[in-house]
DNA sequence: AAGGATGTTGCCTG
DNA sequence: TCAGGCAACATCCT
């Protein structure tokens, strides 16, 4: 279900609701979470940070986080008990799998806009930035890294690396200013192609190394689980070669 | 139909 | 001591 596109979808239709403003009549689920908490007060606005769904309050928010398995359902219940249903009195929205959270104060001391990838706050030059903190990580960590790429993951990390014809095993030190740029900029672009083709229903069409065997100009493409954090990386070793090319 | 996967946290161990 | 490994959470598709 998530990486960040997937959760700008979901705020998308939750915002066509028009539910801003109006008060929870109630709220169910299974969550440990104090669900009273939430009854009666006013909704003020629907957020998004990377991964996480945003459903702010005067003075607090609840962070939902879909996880790999998450799922929702916008005025239909599924089978199984959700998580948390909240219930206005217009609408109903369930989420299920999920991880719960709320967020305490105001969201800016919590969350910095500008490394989210979706938001209109993102910013190339200050994340170019935070990359230069990482010298000594592999690319393909630091495109899965929440505090470099909010919403980053692993389709999004495998096809960007693709884009810009970088091994996924670089260090991020090996790469010039200019290259460090282009991923930063080709990692937003590569978000907002996916939020388009996932609307479209033709997101997995379009991919051309995540779960591929060959790549566009026909290589073979290795799946192999790289890096500190061992997720599955697909890659071309004719199209990325692991080289100090790269360097300036 | 078993196995793997769009994710993250926190515990255990050496 | 702390980094790395790995289980846990729980679901759906192939």
């Amino acid at each position: 279900m998530p990486e960040g596109p997937s959760i700008v979808i979901l705020r998308e239709l939750i915002e066509d609701l028009h539910l801003e403003g109006s008060k929870l009549v109630d709220v169910v689920g299974t969550t440990e979470l104090d669900k009273e908490r939430m009854v009666n007060q006013k909704v003020i606005e629907f957020k998004t940070w990377g991964k996480h769904f945003l459903i702010c309050f005067e003075d607090f928010a609840l962070r939902i986080h879909l996880m790999m398995f998450g799922s929702y359902r916008i005025n239909e219940r599924k089978e199984s008990k959700p998580k948390i249903g909240l219930i206005f009195k217009t609408a109903e929205l369930n989420f299920y799998t999920c991880d719960l959270k709320y967020i305490e104060g105001n969201l800016d001391d919590t969350y910095d806009w500008t490394a989210d990838i979706m938001s209109e706050a993102y910013n190339i030059n200050h994340t170019v930035k935070s990359l230069k903190e990482h010298n000594n990580s592999f690319v393909c960590d630091v495109l899965l890294d929440q505090d470099v790429f909010a919403g980053s993951g692993n389709i999004i990390k495998n096809e960007v690396l693709y884009r810009i014809k970088v091994q996924p095993l670089t260090k991020i030190g090996d790469l010039s200013t200019a290259k460090l740029k282009s991923l930063t900029t080709a990692t937003q672009q590569y978000a907002f192609d996916f939020l388009k083709w996932k609307k479209e229903n033709t997101l997995k069409k379009h991919w051309e190394v995540y779960g591929k065997k060959t790549c566009p100009r026909h290589h073979t493409i290795i799946k192999k689980n790289l890096g500190k954090n061992k997720r599955v990386s697909f890659y071309c070793p004719e199209c990325q070669k692991l080289i100090e090319l790269h360097k300036k």
